[in-house]
DNA sequence: CGGTTCTGGTGACAAATGTCAGCAGACGCG
DNA sequence: CGCGTCTGCTGACATTTGTCACCAGAACCG
């Protein structure tokens, strides 16, 4: 019996995905939490065979919570994405992941998915295995990525220097730098472009 | 026998709301789409007892959806959303929408919430209902939506200009006016509210 | 030790942006 | 017709942004 540990903050989905999974005869989701945060804990509580990630979840990101499990004997991590970006991939790979399953992957794979890895394999979508593979690595900095993440928001340089601590002629530069590596010419495009890369 | 037409373009996400409704003795899913048009025909094809469309689809989104099949008699149309943005609340009831489902819903009240609106009831998830009634209407005019929609993208004044076939500053004019109502400094962090709310 | 890189900062300057007042044509309405 | 309103535009102005050159401390490496 594979043991499952499922989280994903919208509890429509992640009821549904348990009940999809508790069809099969050789799987069982032992616990359904909402946040990375609540993951973590509840991996280290039931020790499962499988945790199955959302990316997208408050606290702690899929990714996060993946590399905070990685100590966890035997235990195999599975994200489910519904933004399959090519840079996240990376970062998940980085981090341990065995499954990397976008939500457009048919609901009647997902079991075969899960038993796969179990067994040792890796799966990873091919379109996005490909995207990524295509696409160059990312050619900013950390503190770019920085700023950029409260750029994100759209509010003005003096609020994204208060919250970095950084002054703001500093977050301009890094700012500006990160401009000219995507060349586009507002901030508020090089955040864009940096999400859409899954960079942030 | 309540039979239902299932539309959202993330496969396993429908797939697995499929599992989760067919647990039910008194459901069944008669038909699974992945975008707004092929909805449209399967629920003209199969003449189910409820629609559950997902908000979020190419080609038609589920309120557009929802007006196209308004004219099929006995049709109880349910949205599904992930964003359970005010605005749409509106649009969705103005649309003949009897179910306005957020994903945050847990799945155990799924089936009973298509079962009272099958009943001829309605289902409004309470915290959107409470947010759209406080929220006014959407304050900005149609011009004002208009460049707030090309400002989405990030990019400078003078390409919105382009794009809507204005002049620079008369952009500026209906972004800073924009701006005024909505009480924030960047046109970017106007249209980032803007679409929170639905508007565009 | 010197050299290099990273981080955080300053000051100066041009361009873009936001704000404001005002103008002109089109349109509907009493 | 006159009036108000909407749309689109212009010009002036202060502020914000983006660009650039340069400085200084810390960490690392040869």
């Amino acid at each position: 019996m594979i043991r499952v540990v499922l989280a994903d903050d919208e509890d429509l989905i992640r009821g549904a995905l348990a009940a999809l999974l508790e069809l099969e005869d050789d799987i069982t989701v032992v616990a359904q939490v909402s946040d990375g945060n609540a993951a973590v804990e509840a991996v280290r509580a039931h020790r499962p065979d499988i945790a199955v990630f959302d990316l997208e979840m408050p606290g702690r990101d899929g990714v996060l919570a993946a590399e905070a499990v990685r100590d966890v004997p035997d235990l195999v991590v599975v994200l489910v994405t519904r933004h399959a970006r090519p840079g996240v991939l990376k970062r998940a790979l980085a981090a341990g992941v065995r499954g990397f399953v976008p939500k457009t992957t048919p609901a009647s794979r997902l079991a075969s998915i899960l038993r796969d890895v179990r067994g040792g394999s890796r799966y990873v979508d091919s379109d996005i295995a490909a995207a990524a593979l295509t696409e160059g690595a990312c050619p900013l900095t950390a503190r770019e990525l920085e700023v950029l993440r409260h750029a994100l928001r759209g509010g003005p340089v003096a609020g994204i220097a208060r919250e970095s601590n950084l002054a703001a002629g500093t977050v301009r530069n890094y700012l500006s730098s990160a401009m000219t590596k995507l060349n586009v010419s507002t901030r508020h495009e090089a955040a864009r472009l940096a999400w859409e890369e899954g960079w942030i």
